[in-house]
Order: C-alpha cells, then structure tokens, then sequence
DNA sequence: GGGATTTGAGCAAACGTTTGAATATAAGAT
DNA sequence: ATCTTATATTCAAACGTTTGCTCAAATCCC
C-alpha cells in the first residue's frame, strides 16, 4: 500500500517486433497485414514475437495514416429502449467478427444531441455510422454532411427517404395488416386504432398496412377510432375516450405495446371482459407482453436481425464501396396470445 | 444515378485554421484547447476560423500524439439485459457531458469474448474501462494487464476484489435482507430461497443477506429450502420441487424476477395462491414485474444510477489520477405489490 | 536606460502505423 | 555474359495533433 511504484508497462509497438528481428518495421507491418509480398518464413517470425511481446496494435495510429479504424458508430434515440438495445446486440455480434468495435451514442429523441453525436463519431474518425432518427429531426444537413464526408452511413428503423443511403427497416405494414387481418379473421369487426402519428415512418407504415387489411375486408376506416397514443397513460386515456359510450370498438390495435397495457389497464377497470368483449393487440414484443393478464398479442420485429442486417450492409460498403440501397424489409410475424382470441 | 461523381470533401485540420491566419499549427492548438499562453484576441479569431471551416478534432492524432483520446471502453456480460443497457444508459449520459465517448463490448459471458473485448479496447487507444464480469471469468490477468498498461480499470456489479480498483455495487446484501424482512413481518415464517449459486457476488451477497435477516428474527435458516435457479424454467422446476409435497415453504424469495416468474407460474398451475398461501419476492425490478399476476415484489437496483457512479468514479482516475477505492454500495430499494402482501 | 521578467507565438520533433518508391538478390531468358 | 522478370525487403515520407524549447517583443524594476 505505501510505496506503490506505479509501474506501467510501455505497449510493444511494430518498432519493437522490428528490432528483436532486425527487420524494417514496414516488414513487419505488412507480415502482420498478410501482405502477399512477405514470405512465409518472414510472417511466421513476426507472428511469434508479436505474440511474444503481446503486441496491441494502435488503431489511432493506424487510423491516422491509413483513414481505416475498425470502428463504426451507432446513434440510436435511447440505449435503454428493449427494441434497440436488442438491436445493438445483433449489431455488435455481427462487427465483432469483422474485427470491428462500436462506438454508441443516444440522441435522447433530441435533435441538437444527435447533431453532436455525428460530430463526435467524425472526431472518433469512425469508419462507417448506423443511426436510428431521433423522433425531433427534420433537418438531415448534419447527415448530408457525413456523407460528403465520404463516411459511410447506414439507416435503421426510423429513417428518412431525404437521405441516399440504405435503410434496413421492419416491414411495419405488413405488420399493421397481418395483426388487423387477425382481429378480422377472429371475427372482431368494429377495429379501433391507437397509432403514433404520422411523422415517424414506422407508425405512419402500421397505420397504411391498417387501412389496407380493412380496405381487403371490405370495411370502411373510420377516423373516430383512431387515435393518437404513445405512452402507457395515452392508452389508458385513448381506451376510456373510445370505450366509455358504450359504442366503442370491439378490438383496438395499438402500434406500441405500452399503449396497448393501457388499454388493458382501463379494461380492467372498466370491467370490460379482454377478450370476449374487446380484443386487443399490441406491437413490438416487449418482454412483459407475454405475462400480461391477460396475455397480450403483438407484433414481433426480429430487432436483433434487423440489427445483424444494418451491420452488414454497412459492412458491405465498408469493404466493397457497393452504393446498391435496395433492401428487402425485415419481415414482422404475429404472436397470438390470449388478448385477441375468443372463444368461439 | 449515372455520372454520380463521389466527391469527398476532406476535413479541416489545425494546419487549415492556421494557414488561413496565418499563424502556426501549434498557436491553434493551444488556443483550441485554452491555454492561457494564448491571448484572449487569438482565441477568438482562431474559433471564428475553426466554426467557419466546420473543423472537427481528430481524435486519431490526438490520442496518437497525447496517449488521450476521449473514449472510454466498458465490457458487459450482454447489452440486452435490461440492467447493463440500464448501466450503459447511465454511463453514456454521465460521460457524454465530459466529451468522452464509449465503446462497448459485450462479453457474452464467456471468458474468451472477454478477453478479445480487452485486447480490443486497448487496440483502440481507450482512456479507461468499465467492466462487469462474465460469470465464467475465474482468471483476472487480462485484467491485470490492463491496469499495468496504465489504463483506469472501473468494476461494476459483477466484481472481484483480486483487483486493485473501484468497484461500484448495490448492496446487495442490504437487498436481500431488506427482501426476507418484508416477508417476514407480513407474517411468514417458512422462507424458500431460489439462489444464483456462490460464486458470482452479487447472489452471494443476496444470500448473506438473506440468512442475516433469519438470524435477527430468531429463525434457523434451512439449507432444504434453499436451491439454485436461474432462469424461468429454473424457477418453475424448483418451486415445484419445494411445494409439490405439500410441506414446502409459505413464502420465496428470488435473486431473479426470471426465476421469480417461474414460481408464479407454477403457482397458477398448483392452483396456490399468491399471496395468500405463497408469498413471492423477485429481483431487480425488471420492466414486467409490474404486469404480472399478481404484480411482482421486487428489488430495485437503480441501475442507470450504478452506471452514472461507475463513470464518475472512472472520471475521477482520469482527472485527477485519484487512487481511492472506496465507494458506498448504491442503495436497492424494496418495491412492495401484490404478490408479497397478504390481507390480514 | 540597462537588465530582468512576463507574455505571446513560432519551430520542430514526436506519437505508431501505412504505403509508394527504391533497392537488393535470385532466377530465368536470350 | 547480359538483360528481364520476379521476389523479398528496406527507405522515407506522411497522417494531424501536442508539447518542450526557443525566441521576439513588451513590460517592469531600480
């Protein structure tokens, strides 16, 4: 404790590999880098006392001559949202392997936090970035930007069309049509909506692929049972607006699953019996859906693959400098719990 | 789409801001990063340039140059568990005040992937690291290699004390207690336990905990009524295996929600009803404990809270080179519903 | 007014890697 | 024996900062 010598080793650098071999160091960084210009012999002995030395390379010194990190950034609106967190996961599984690392900001929904995040990870020197929209951004000068920067950049989920770059997306229409289809299907015939507006594509997407399942069923929407909803509490308050007359619809589908726990708070209260007198489904598969009471349907989105998917486009620029944006969106599948089923 | 002529536009270094003031390199640096050899008259002039040209600092040749790069690395068992994405969410926010960003890596709790995260953070010139160990990790010289590399090391929840850092924790001990307390004073008296093992800390200390709350009641703790269960299953398994000959427990505790989830649902399945025959506690306030039926008792571990402190503390070694080690465990607080609270 | 001190700014080297160009050696063709 | 070609390696510059040292000019002190 008393005479503690902060002794700090100093990282074994090309330098040092180069001198134990008497060789040049661009040897050695070229036997490192698999060049087909050094012979086997060469790169053999580099291997083994870069091994030896436990040799780290530096990537700030790497990136600084060569304009190459092996680091991506990821600007997602929150870290501690299951949808993106999961998503993250899929992200830095599939990097990892590439020898890639992730630098992670959150905007915070805020537009002036996500403008500093971009110039963070172009400080980082990052060599590609994911983003996920924050709900506030209208302008996208400040990803133009990173893209005359010559920086990659790779859109997920909440995305704009203003921007040429790939979007990896859910398919949030198929969604909204395969869950309403469901309602219909199970003979629910009056479908409320509680959506999220019109601004962000994923909702205004839900809402379309809505008004195209009851457009197929031959019913007309209608705009009095459609409400705007985002939190636990707009449901609840969404679900008295429509069910407290007595006239109300019986089935809403909510395009988030803390609306639709809302829904069944109100239900609840209001004794109305989910799902014989009232269906209800919700979007996203949030963990708690499954032991709901009851428990809830929803949409699953697969948001580790839609993760794994950004990362590999981005990977595909990294490396092949392909420009192709066309993707296939990430297909959504139903999960029927006990909320949308009634018995016959 | 044809003649689409890439055009990069390089960023403006120091060099640039100089050469259009016609001052040297070194002047803009020193006035970029305040230094009081800098008139006042210089630094205004050299921010005005450097806002003009849209300058961002690259963090590459700074750290290159400087061995300070502000970004800090942090290591967790998975980013899709609600409590480290909590802990991350916490960090992020308290670190991104201070310029620094975070790379993160998860170790998928595996020894190996922990030590390709460390190889790779130090690769990636990081100022610190925050890790949280994986529950395989039985050897700590990556680690220690770290801290003789002369880089910051910050522990959070999973920690060893073979290390000579911070180490930021709830208490759990206090949790635990707290927990079979509560049970305890709602009236009963035959208290099952559905442990994490001994090795990791965090459900070893629950589990002291947990027996120091029985000894101050008067009560003999019974190793029969005690298992090891992690996960849902786990949990569903060993309430069956303590209830099923109808001279189980009146109450258990959960070093999980997961596990605690399980109970419930074996529970319902046994037709034993929670609360009044079984009382139920879990762990860690996840998202669902809320929805359940009953709602589930809990521990909150105030994560985002456990992440903010492990990023002061890191900053702290950083600014100041501080060695203290000592820090208060973060407080977990007991949240009471339904499935632990009998009516008289 | 001469020497000491303060203030502001320039010079040049260094950080560790990558890479185009140059060189040395060996093998092959004429 | 001479000229090519191929192979393996070295040389040296460059990336954009930071920083110890030097230096010029201005200010101060007696």
């Amino acid at each position: 404790m008393s005479n503690k010598q902060e002794r700090v080793e100093r990282q074994a650098t090309i330098i040092d590999i180069a001198n134990k071999l008497k060789k040049d160091p661009s040897t050695v960084s070229r036997a490192l880098s698999g060049s087909p210009r050094i012979s086997d012999r060469t790169k053999e002995e580099v291997a083994r006392v870069a091994a030896e030395l436990n040799y780290i390379p530096n990537r700030a010194a790497a990136r600084l001559r060569s304009g190459r990190s092996k680091v991506v950034g990821v600007i997602v609106p929150r870290l501690n949202h299951h949808f993106f967190s999961e998503a993250i996961y899929g992200m830095e599984a599939k990097l990892k392997r590439e020898g890639y690392n992730l630098i992670i900001c959150q905007s915070n929904e805020n537009y002036v936090e996500e403008c500093d995040a971009v110039r963070s990870l172009l400080s980082s020197q990052v060599d590609g970035i994911i983003i996920s929209l924050s709900s506030q951004t209208k302008n996208f000068e400040h990803l133009q930007y990173v893209l005359d920067s010559g920086v990659p950049l790779v859109q997920f989920d909440r995305v704009t069309d203003e921007l040429n770059t790939p979007r990896i997306v859910n398919d949030n229409f198929e969604g909204g049509y395969k869950a309403v289809n469901h309602l219909l299907s199970g003979g629910y015939r009056k479908i409320g909506v509680l959506h999220g507006g019109m601004v962000t594509n994923v909702y205004r997407e839900r809402l379309e692929g809505v008004h195209q399942a009851l457009e197929d069923a031959g019913i007309k929407s209608n705009k009095a049972l459609e409400l705007e909803a985002f939190t636990e509490k707009d449901g609840y308050n969404a679900a008295k607006k429509l069910l407290a007359n007595g006239n109300g619809p019986d089935a809403i589908f909510c395009c988030s699953d803390h609306t639709a726990l809302g829904v069944l708070e109100y239900a609840k209260e209001a004794n109305i019996s989910v799902p014989s007198e009232l269906g209800v489904l919700g979007y996203a598969n949030e963990l708690f859906t499954r032991v709901t009471n009851p428990s809830l349907s929803t949409v699953d989105q697969q948001c580790d693959k839609l993760g794994r998917q950004a990362a590999s486009v981005l990977l595909k620029r990294l490396t092949f400098k392909s420009m192709l944006n066309v993707e296939e969106p990430i297909k959504s599948s139903l999960i029927i719990r006990d909320s949308s089923v009634r018995a016959i």
